[in-house]
This record gives C-alpha cells, sequence and structure tokens, in this order.
DNA sequence: AAGTGGTCTAGACCACTTT
DNA sequence: AAGTGGTCTAGACCACTTC
C-alpha cells in the first residue's frame, strides 16, 4: 500500500487519555500531515512542556504510517526546537525551564565573553486597556484587558535592560505582582509552567536611541545616551501573538549577537 | 552489510574530471562522513558556486552507501542554506547572485515594508597592512596585506549605511576599484563568480553609538544622531574567515530586523 | 532483557524536468 | 522515455537508557 498522498484516516486517541482530537488536512504528504497533528496536540496542551510524547513506534500505529514517516516528522520538528529527542529514553516537548535557555531569546552577550550573574527588578506590574497599537501586535480589541509589566535586568549588578512587558489580560489571569517576583529564572519557563503558553519563535527590530532623561535616570546613564531599542513580537502555535515586549539595551559593555547564515 | 560506523573507503574521483580528493574521516556515521566529503569539495572549489553536483544515484556508487545515507547528508546540507535541491534538475550549489540574496546577510530594513531602490557608492579603496586587530580577525600576520573598503549604501535616493570592509588582500589579488564600482548586484555575488570565495556563515554584534563629526557628514545626518554600529566577520568553509566588516546603520525609517527560534 | 531513538539498506512509486 | 529529487515502506542492527 504506498498510494500517492492519501489523507491519514486518523482518529488518532491515546488510550490512556480521553479528549477530542484532531482533523485530517488534506492532500499533503504523510510526514507533513503528522507534523500538523502534532503540532495540533501541543497546541491543544495534550502534550505540555516538558512531558515525553509517544514513541516512534506508538505514533506510527495511531497514524496507521511506517516509523520512517513519523521520524521525519519529528526530525523536521526537533530541527526546529518544538521537540528534543533523547536516544534511548524518547522524543520530549522542548521546554525553556534550564540557565541556558535564559538566552534563547536574549541576544544581549558581554563583551567580555564571561557568564554574568542576571537579576532582575519587577519596577512595575498594571492591568490596563490595550492601546491601538498593542492591541494591533497582539490581536485584540481595544477594550481588551492587557497585563503591563517594566522590569529592569541586572547584570554582574550593573543595571544593563530596561523591558516592558505587554501580555493579553484573558491568557494570564491569575498572574500577579508577587507572582512574578517570587519566581525564579527565565520568565518564559514561567508561561509554560503556569499559563501553558509555549512561545516558538519571536521577531526583533532593533532601532539607536538615544535616552530620553526618564530612561536614563531608570538605567542610571547620563541622559542622551546611545541605548538599543529592541521590539518583540513573540507567537505560540499557529503564529499567534501571545507577547509585545520594548527593551532598552546598555551596550557598552555588552553586544547583540546574531548568527547569520 | 551493515557494519557499525565503518569507514568510507573512497578514492572517489569523477570520471570526467582529474583532480586530486579527500581523505576519510574517523569512525562517524556515514552520513556525517559523506557530509564532510561533501563538503571538502565544495571547499576545494571542485564544485563550483551555482553549479550542478552528482546526482543522488551516482554519490551513493562513488561513495559505495545506499541512496538514502546520500540523502540524510544533503539533507542537512540543503537545510544549511549550502546546498539547494530542484526537483526533476539536480542539486546545486547554493548562489548569492539573485535580488533576493541582497538580503541574506544585510538586516535592515524599511519600516513601511515597500521594497526600495539600492544604490552604492565606492568612497575609498585602499591595500595596506592589517592592523593588529583586523589581522587577528582574518587570522593574518600584522605584515600581511588588506584591502579596505569604505562604500555608502543608497536606500531610495537616501544615504543609510556607512561601512567599512576589510579582506585579505591575497585571496582577493586582482580585486580593484574599477572592478568594484563596475560591478552589479551584491558583492557576495561578486566574491563567489570572480573570486571563487562563498561566504555560507557569519556573526555580527550590534551597538548603539552616536554619530561622530565626521561619520555624520559622510551620512548626512546631524552630529550626534544615533546610529547602529554593526560589526561582522563573515566565514567560508572549515570556518575560515574572509571578510571583516563594520557598518553604520541609520535607524530613522529602518529597523535591524531579526528572526528568532 | 526490553524499550527508545539513531543509522543504514533496498526497493517501490510519485512528481517534476528535460530530451 | 529517461533522469532527477520527493515520499513511503519494511526490516536490520547499533547505541543508549532503564528495569
Amino acid at each position: 500500500m504506498n498510494p500517492p498522498y492519501q489523507n491519514i484516516d486518523s482518529n488518532f486517541t491515546d488510550p490512556n487519555i480521553s479528549s477530542p482530537l484532531i482533523i485530517s488536512p488534506i492532500f499533503k504528504p504523510l510526514y507533513q500531515q503528522i507534523k500538523t497533528l502534532i503540532m495540533q496536540n501541543l497546541q491543544s496542551n495534550r502534550w505540555k512542556s516538558g512531558e515525553l510524547i509517544p514513541s516512534e513506534i506508538e505514533l506510527s500505529h495511531y497514524f496507521k504510517v511506517s516509523q520512517g514517516t513519523v521520524r521525519k516528522a519529528i526530525d523536521e520538528l526537533a530541527t526546529e526546537n518544538i521537540l528534543v529527542r533523547r536516544q534511548g529514553k524518547g522524543t520530549f516537548v522542548a521546554t525553556h525551564h534550564e540557565r541556558h535557555a535564559q538566552f534563547r531569546f536574549l541576544r544581549l552577550m558581554p563583551d567580555s565573553g564571561k557568564s554574568q550573574i542576571i537579576d532582575k527588578k519587577i519596577a512595575k506590574f498594571k492591568r490596563l486597556h490595550a492601546t491601538a497599537e498593542i492591541a494591533s501586535l497582539l490581536g485584540l480589541k481595544l477594550v481588551d484587558s492587557v497585563i503591563y509589566i517594566r522590569r529592569i535586568m541586572i547584570f554582574d549588578n550593573v543595571p544593563t535592560i530596561l523591558e516592558e512587558i505587554w501580555l493579553p489580560g484573558t491568557l494570564f489571569e491569575t498572574l500577579t505582582h508577587e507572582y512574578l517576583v517570587d519566581y525564579e529564572g527565565p520568565i518564559y519557563g514561567l508561561f509554560e509552567t503556569r499559563f501553558g503558553i509555549c512561545m516558538i519563535r519571536a521577531v526583533e527590530q532593533v532601532r539607536a536611541f538615544i535616552a530620553s532623561t526618564n530612561l536614563a535616570k531608570l538605567l542610571s546613564v547620563k541622559k542622551s545616551s546611545p541605548l538599543l531599542c529592541v521590539d518583540r513580537v513573540s507567537f505560540t502555535y499557529s503564529d499567534r501573538p501571545v507577547e509585545v515586549r520594548r527593551g532598552f539595551y546598555i551596550t557598552n559593555h555588552h553586544h547583540y549577537h546574531n548568527k547569520l547564515s
């Protein structure tokens, strides 16, 4: 049986869990259909951040395809940093809890190359109505509620980044100031663990910027110092925007690092 | 025959061309050995930019492995943008001649999103001795000759980038001012076509910068305007550095764009 | 010993391009 | 029709982890 781009007839239901599932896509290679199905299971939080997903063999039985086809789907998701394969153990949903993950999206590196101690200070936490710009970026309406966070990142005891963060209020209903202050580690880890929201990609726009009086005070630099202004929009599955961020970076002893290929 | 990580016994010689070739690596998966072998053929300019490489079947005969193993090697090189597969035609060495390629390494985008007319003006072309810093970055000695280029990039008739470029003199022996002025299209295309040098990756460091009097004049902005200072080192095969570049970007109507994942 | 992902093979057929 | 890459299968064995 080797049909031209048939559709998976999957009413794939994991026998251990009973929850609704999955529509078959149309006329794409099988491995891409399987990729989509796996993504849908991630999106619906059926498989959560850090969890083990079914083995290749199991999935190939569920989907009624060969192991090689499942493998190709997982291979691509692994190179996209959405899944992580571990030989002998299984395939896991990627997480961002580890120290290492601190720098997945943060591109500011010390010129010295040395690692550094990172502190965070929450300067503000508010719920307010979305401005037109934020609403548009987050795909919200003007009346919708937004969480606004302002924080300062301190590298080796030197304030280095001032960051403003906007989040959709409904997605982070239970998020509070205390919650943020108490949490150790990367904030994206918090989003995953407590709110089941996983950022899978982001886009950034970087511009040169002259520090205003107010900004200079907050970052303890002279007025009119040069700063990087870094605007970021982060997306979860299905390209849904779930965070807007603006950072002001001091680049006297750091640089924004980027690999091109 | 399905041995544990044997070595390819390849004395692979393309019957059509007679040139020396190829050392066998040790105890790595076959497909990685093949990846290395292919890279060596690119590095030695046996297969040149834009050219068709042998088909998967041919390569699998040369290397005495299955087509699937060659396929896996090529798959990875294709996702690294080093090779390009074209169904029905074959596999080609990636090029950077097309318009599109103008933006492979240039991350400055107009805020408007519209495409724009790009002009270039060569402001300086000199041969000189490497400074300590440039020599170190390019892996040269202090006595070695370096080409220094200064040019201005003009987007829609507005000067927007001032760029300084340093190249190893010996690699670009025949490069002249006229050569550069006359050449249309991306400079990396010129390097590939005329000098057989292909940049496969680069790293950039971005910092905020205040325009000096001199720089402001060259870019037609006010003194003390904020600029991005973008330092780039580009590498060819085997991680050999072959270009150092410093760009000053005006970000009043443009931004440095970056995708994170 | 059993289960997982990792590598490799051999063969089939599909989709696309060129002759 | 012939040649290329693209998809899919089935099966073997290796390397690693856990029991």
